[in-house]
RNA sequence: GGGCGGCUAGCUCAGUGGGAGAGCGCCACAUUGACACUGUGGAGGUCAGAAGUUCAAUCCUUCUGCCGCCCACCA
């Protein structure tokens, strides 16, 4: 036991000076550090790995303070439990990064070279890439940075080799020409899930098509005008009578008088636009598909830098083979080098002076955007690599069904479901240099070997074909392709360590719901696949953060929220954590951040310390650390104080349990700054309660403070270190116990009467303009005798004198009081007046409701009864109210 | 087009099949020692609209409207 050490606290809290303190001093205890213990359940979170380039943000607040909790509270219960940290290359966004950086230096990152801009890349990882643990710090955040693994450790790019040579084998991972997501910015491709759509509004031209016999032809409907020169039919619906003629025949290309033929394919829908659609297979995804099912050339038309080529070309994998379609190139010279948009002008004006230009008129679309670069994606045929999802796919939807993993909210996991079995191929390749590149080689013939290091590979190309000259491939994998391993690559995989052996699943995943698509759903599948389970029990999707507004945060819109910068300092990183976690709510999908949230937790701070400089201020000492008097020795508001503790503590456990975190956030600032300071603390002050409130306050504080450490971590400690307490730190004390918190359910309702009663004479006080410096005198029930003085020390702002009455359990506000002289009559009978409309009002409801004989017959007694006790209280009050605005005469 | 969430006091949001809640803001009052980063009291709402189920609906069902999100090959 460790007595109270500082008696002088300052009068306000100061996080700033606190705060790091702390920190600092759980760093060197090691508080945040675990090994693995099969005596203990397991709880294990794996951080979704920041990338490297972030910087903090609200996100964090929410999602990440959740793990703290939830961490910090099962560390309590005495489980096995550690948040595992780690941070993510982030291939493409870190290399956008470095390429600036590299621009300010008049360098190239061709220029450079691969090797030493790699040197350049780790460099800039090693300076920069630990900012935002340091945020995490200031947050408070204890994950075990003894554990702190990144995507590209030699132990995490290992298993990502194993795993893409196993899927290779197992052949489920292809190289092929399909058409990519291409980013030309970033000059990449990206997955699907690396594609948002954004609305943006453009024109949807009109374009005719003459009949190569000289007819009307077709009209057709296009948002991307540019991209008709390399056109290589034009689809209608097959049961569309309006073009059922034209099918099979041949329509011309204005400008370039290309020759197209109309084919009819269900992928058109009749109602669009003209119903006749453009066919362009290499720059389109439908398309592509049409052409696919046709069998349709597939000519190229735009390149890698989003410029028009003149003239077309066939895109081959190797680029000494693509060959140039010159037949039109003559006519297409204009636009040769064209960015597509300025491309896209001009061949609108030459179709318009041409006169195929039958419309042009205003539509709003949605356009594919890079996620890394905001570049507008181009559909582009590319040779890349790519994983087969449908085999990986299979076995995490069968999981599912089975009820792994379980979503909270639980609407997520149908969302999850459906993404699975719409799942599309995996491109994989990246052409950044930032990354792990991918274990292949090719011979001078273009041959493959995929192999986990290249003497490796050496060895099967000389068996296989007869060579060593081998040429590795430049691309790197998927940022994804890494983190989708991260809940067992960082246990060691594909070693069987102890880790992975107690830790493998992790009990919980936290995550925001826009990831479940890009990360939830891979760890599913691979961890399935290599590991045998799936990788966590549960996964807690947590709310997106937006402005006041509804907008959502970002830093374009400059409503972005730094979190260790802009609320810590203001607020403390108790107050930022509290106060974000109070507007999380478990089944919302949004929350809009409301600063004025963390204004009140930090207030809520502030008043407990000073309830803590009261207890420890109280002239008669505090008894040791979690020592109650005997029941019979405590009051009926250190019972009540009790009861309710143990309520809160309920309440709040409960909380946890089920990721409810904005309702434990309520319960604990509801207890200690109404039910604790407002009405216990100001309770202690009455006559007769000093034996016992010292030790009262000083084990409903401890205890408080545990049941809030994993929310507010610093403010708890620091109110646990200076009461008497027992261990070295709260952050390593255990959870509150029920069984250790009495409870006394009468005395507690007693007390409840007593609040009652006092808030009617303070209502009173200030209804009737009883000025200060008058007193009224007041009547109590008997059963309240008892407590008296507490009644007359609560009340003394009301100025109120106490004398009991016998009359029955009747409410203060009837008995009247009598208020000699003080009060102003007019004020008292307005008064009078509404408080007897109201219960008439109340009691002919009530009285209606009870006539009703399908009321009586159909609900349960219970209701009856209640009913029946509610109208004879409206009666009595009523009546007595009468009797008062008749007693106060004219 | 499909799916999902939301609509409760000026603002941000809890909540419940049976007498509408919190914080902030606003108004009034209170400065003799835990705290002015305070305390006390008050005003303020046809619980988006309509229909249905029910003895009883803000809550359950359906429809409508508006806001937002996700998915999908509407050029």
């Amino acid at each position: 036991m460790t007595t109270a050490a500082r008696p002088d606290l300052p009068k306000t809290y100061d996080p700033a000076e606190i705060e790091p303190r702390l920190y600092a001093r759980w760093l060197a205890m090691g508080v945040f550090h675990e090994e693995p213990d099969p005596a203990r359940p397991p709880f294990i979170i794996s951080m979704p790995p920041p990338n490297i380039t972030g910087r903090a943000h609200l996100g964090h607040g929410s999602t990440y303070t959740a793990m703290d909790v939830l961490t910090r509270y099962h560390r309590m219960l005495g489980e096995n439990a550690d948040w595992l940290p780690g941070q993510d290359h982030a291939a493409i966004a870190t290399e956008a990064v470095l390429v600036r950086e590299l621009a300010k230096e008049g360098l190239s990152r061709d220029g450079l070279g691969r090797e030493k801009f790699l040197e350049r890349a780790w460099a800039w990882r090693e300076q920069y890439g630990g900012e935002i643990n340091e945020a995490f710090k200031v947050l408070g955040f204890g994950p075990d940075w003894e554990r702190e693994r990144f995507t590209m450790d030699p132990g995490l790019s290992a298993a990502v080799i194993k795993v893409f040579c196993d899927l290779y084998d197992d052949g489920l991972i292809y190289r092929g020409t399909r058409l990519v997501n291409w980013d030309p910015v970033t000059q990449s491709t990206l997955s699907d899930a690396e594609v948002e759509d954004e609305e943006r509004d453009t024109s949807l031209w009109h374009i005719r098509y003459r009949g190569e016999d000289g007819g009307e032809g077709v009209v057709i409907a296009t948002t991307r005008p540019e991209t008709y020169l390399a056109d290589v039919a034009v689809a209608v619906h097959p049961s569309d009578a309006r073009y059922a003629h034209l099918v099979g025949k041949n329509v011309v290309l204005p400008i370039v008088d290309r020759a197209i033929p109309v084919i009819a394919d269900e992928a058109v829908l009749a109602d669009f636009g003209t119903g006749a659609v453009k066919v362009t297979p290499a720059h389109d995804q439908t398309d592509y598909e049409i052409g696919q099912r046709h069998d349709l050339p597939m000519p190229t038309v735009i390149d890698f830098d989003a410029r028009v080529t003149a003239p077309l070309w066939r895109y081959d994998e190797k680029p000494e083979r693509r060959a140039p379609i010159d037949a039109q190139a003559p006519r297409m010279t204009a636009y040769a080098g064209l960015d597509r948009f300025d491309a896209r002008k001009r061949i609108v004006e030459d179709l318009r002076a041409l006169g195929a230009l039958v419309q042009e008129q205003p539509y709003r679309t949605k356009l594919p955007l890079s996620s890394r670069s905001r570049a507008v994606i181009e559909p582009l045929l590319s040779l890349q690599w790519f994983v087969t999802m449908k085999p990986l796919a299979e076995p995490a939807l069968e999981a599912f069904r089975r009820g792994s993993p379980r979503f909270v909210p639980e609407r997520f996991g149908r969302t999850y479901a459906a993404g699975l079995e719409n799942i599309r191929d995996w491109n994989i390749s990246r052409q950044v240099w930032w990354g792990h590149q991918l274990p292949v080689w090719y011979t001078a013939n273009d041959d493959v070997v995929v192999a986990p290091d290249e003497n490796e590979a050496k060895r099967i190309a000389r068996e296989r074909y007869g060579t060593d000259e081998l040429r590795r491939d430049p691309d790197t994998l998927d940022t994804w392709f890494s983190s989708g391993l991260w809940p067992f690559s960082i246990l060691g995989w594909p070693e069987r360590t102890t880790e992975l052996e107690h830790w493998y699943p992790n009990q919980v995943m936290v995550t925001a719901r826009e990831i479940i698509f890009l990360w939830v759903m891979r760890m599913v599948m691979l961890g399935l696949r290599f590991v045998g389970r799936v990788p966590f029990d549960d996964v807690f999707v947590t709310p997106l953060v937006f402005d006041l507004h509804g907008r959502k945060m970002s830093k374009s819109l400059g409503n972005g929220i730094d979190p260790t910068t802009d609320l810590v300092p203001k607020y403390g990183a108790d107050g930022t954590r509290l106060g974000i976690l109070r507007q999380m709510r478990l089944e919302s999908q949004e929350l809009r951040f409301d600063e004025r949230f963390c204004d009140e937790a930090k207030r809520f701070g502030t008043k407990l310390w000073n309830a803590l400089r009261y207890t420890l201020a109280l002239p008669e000492g505090l008894p040791g650390a979690n020592v109650l008097p005997r029941a019979e020795s405590l009051t009926v508001a250190d019972k009540w104080i009790l009861t309710e503790l143990r309520a809160c503590v309920e309440t709040v456990t409960h909380a946890y349990d089920g990721y409810a975190l904005g309702v434990a956030a309520d319960a604990l600032l509801q207890f200690g700054w109404y039910t604790f300071c407002d009405w216990y603390v100001e309770a202690t002050k009455a006559p007769g309660q000093e034996a016992s409130r010292g030790a009262v306050l000083s084990f409903v504080l401890n205890a408080f403070a545990r049941a809030m450490h994993p929310i507010a971590p610093f403010l708890t400690e620091e109110i646990w270190q200076t009461l008497p307490h027992d261990g070295a730190t709260i952050v390593t004390a255990s959870w509150p116990d029920l069984a250790e918190i009495p409870s006394f359910p009468e005395d507690a309702a007693t007390f409840h009467t007593v609040i009652e009663k006092v808030e009617q004479l303070r209502n009173a006080r200030s209804e009737w303009g009883i000025q200060p410096k008058d007193w009224m005198r007041v009547e109590i029930p008997a059963s309240l005798e008892p407590e008296r003085g507490v009644v007359e020390s609560l009340a003394t702002l009301a100025r109120a004198q106490i004398a009991t009455y016998d009359g029955g359990d009747g409410t203060l506000r009837d008995r009247i009081l009598a208020v000699r002289g003080v009060a102003d009559t007019a004020k008292l009978r307005e008064r009078y007046t509404r408080e007897a409309a109201r219960l008439e009002s109340e009691v002919a409801r009530s009285e209606k409701k009870l006539a009703n004989e399908a009321f009586i017959a159909k609900a349960s007694p219970d209701v009856v009864a209640a009913e029946r006790a509610k109208l004879d209280e409206y009666r009595r009050e009523l009546a007595r109210v009468r009797e008062a605005l008749g007693a106060l005469g004219d």
